[in-house]
DNA sequence: TACGCTACCGAAAGCGCTTTCGGAAGTCAA
DNA sequence: TTGACTTCCGAAAGCGCTTTCGGTAGCGTA
């Protein structure tokens, strides 16, 4: 079904199709609606390729997965691209996904889509402390919205979670429950989220006197099952120095911990207290259920949309808009993973 | 960059431009190269709108994010995909990702995609056994993969793990191990993997005798939570009649069973066996590891991406091309979750 | 020299839409 | 009845490509 199949069908021109059905107001309202009622009863719907190609819009926004391909599957995923998905769909813009193959880099990836005009601006996730990718979209002029941020992040849009404070709270709280001894399994120090916690972790010790012991903070925990050997490790710290609680990067970090735990005979929320980052489901389910730092993901997919779809609508007028940056704090979520240090079993924490 | 400037640029006709690009054998070989070199150097990329208009294809693919806003994250997802990403890549498809906005239904956002020649083909993944998306694309000519099978999967593309079979063999495995009284902790059972790893429970128990107690087949387990409310309920048969090997739809499920055991005190891989289905990085850091049967994502999702291409490429020339259907098996991958009734520690499995 | 043949390139139509422009009909006041 | 004004629609150009067709230049052959 064509616009030219539709205009002879109705005995009108294509420019009065196209024009009734873009509610031009010089078109009387009898014609308006006879020419929108036939379109839905056959269907039709203007070929997006050609009405791009007309209008000169694009209205398509990229996205490039992790290259993670063997690696842990991000929990979020789903739903950050359910928000952004939702957002875009609002405005009838689309998202276009793309991979990175074997052998290629991203910024090829990202290079491609962009100069065949495939999409007219990005979104990108789990951002380095220095990234490539931020540093070719900010030379090139496309609209784009980092999920994150890097070390440097004062001249692009982006929308990131505090997790400085978030660690700096999470420090807070174990110390207001009477932990001193806490240790800390942070990840990979290359990616922005897990060096930022790890510096609110440092800096909330250090402001608030902590005690932070030889092997305390140990990074490069990208897993549970990493986690899980390390927390291992851990355990072999004489008892009088070991920590009495665990502040982890990530859930899945903080349940492999908690299985490292457990296997040594130790329960967790009574004899170490663990802390998680994320809100992941199986933190209800786990024993005991995780205290976590929560964060919406499909709220924070849904902002990326909007602030992306801002950016791309305003730098079509003004050349380079001024950036928009956005920081939400994550939710402290006491369960029953967190106690004060000693507790007996009758006075646990029974949250979840 | 348009093919009207490179044109200018080097003094060539914009058809001769576009024939050098495109390999067309009417070019010298002299040209050829310099129209190739003259693009490269400029970043020339011909626009994929007008280039599609032009030659009337579409190449993307479509695919509709599971619903699911706030449940679990399908851990999959990114991995299937990646590979469907990665596999469409390599013939320069696109991958358009689409979620459906609140008071929409799915059926509408396909329909959508397909009319205004957005998507030239479909993905849809987590089948219902009856499903709406599937009479929908069968009946519309759309090509289209499903990752999964209705009830009636005869006529249409399909690409499935074989459920059935693998619970099948989970419970031979299990009674090989010595364990007769087994229960199963379901899933949804419109969903029709859940649908199939049940039926396949209840034919391997029937064929080798083995016992279904009372209460030892629960339906409508769909994540860690009403795994671990599940199993506590299981716990309460008495403990002669009690099950000695749980068989559960999903890894998750599995986990929240193995909480709720340890939870009451029992040992898993002693007290009771606890098997799931999907292989789950954090499978293997639960204590103790979990056995499973193991699916890879990421090559489903390249798997599917190479069927709908094919089934693109042939629907351009004969109409409707014979459906390609795929069966895999799930690997079995023991670890220290499953032991032989009544196992010591000291005999456990070792595996992880 | 004339012929046919190949190699190569330009011209032009067309893909399905949008949008500007101009003009025909209708409306109203003088 | 005329003129100015509005209302509404058709005509046509153009978006950036692809692809067919036709024609010219250069070649070899007779």
């Amino acid at each position: 079904m064509s616009i030219a199949r539709l205009a002879r069908h109705l005995g009108l021109s294509e420019g009065t199709i196209s024009r009734a059905l873009n509610n031009y107001p010089d078109i009387a309202k009898k014609t308006r609606e006879r020419v929108q009622k036939a379109a839905r009863d056959l269907g039709y719907r203007p070929s997006s390729s050609a009405r791009r190609l007309a209008r000169g819009v694009i209205e398509t926004i990229g996205f490039v997965l992790p290259t993670c391909r063997t690696q842990h599957s991000d929990p979020f995923l789903a739903e950050i691209l359910n928000g952004l998905a939702s957002e875009l769909a609002r405005h009838d813009w689309d998202l276009l996904v793309s991979a990175v193959p074997e052998g290629q880099d991203e910024i090829e990836v990202i290079d491609r889509l962009v100069s065949s005009g495939k999409v007219g601006g990005f979104v990108i996730a789990r951002t380095y402390r220095q990234d490539a990718r931020v540093d070719y979209l900010r030379q090139s002029g496309v609209p784009f919205v980092v999920q994150g941020r890097t070390d440097d992040p004062s001249d692009y849009s982006w929308l990131d979670i505090d997790n400085e404070q978030a660690f700096v709270d999470a420090v807070t709280y174990l110390r207001g429950l009477g932990h001193r001894k806490i240790a800390c399994l942070g990840g990979d120090p290359k990616m922005n989220f897990a060096w930022q916690r790890r510096c609110g972790y440092l800096r909330a010790m250090a402001q608030q006197g902590g005690h932070i012991g030889v092997g305390y903070l140990i990074d490069g925990i990208t897993d549970a099952v990493s986690a899980k050997n390390a927390t291992a490790h851990l355990l072999s710290i004489s008892k009088s120095d070991r920590p009495t609680a665990l502040l982890c990067v990530t859930d899945a970090v903080a349940i492999g911990a908690m299985q490292a735990l457990n296997g040594a005979g130790l329960t967790v929320g009574r004899d170490m207290s663990v802390m998680g980052f994320d809100g992941l489901p199986i933190g209800l389910a786990v024993q005991p259920a995780l205290t976590t730092l929560h964060q919406d993901s499909y709220e924070i997919g849904r902002e990326a949309g909007r602030m992306v779809l801002e950016l791309c609508t305003s730098s079509a007028t003004s050349p380079s808009p001024s950036p928009r940056q956005t920081l939400w704090q994550a939710k402290l979520t006491p369960r029953a993973s967190v106690n004060p240090p000693g507790t007996s079993p009758a006075q646990q924490n029974q949250g979840g």
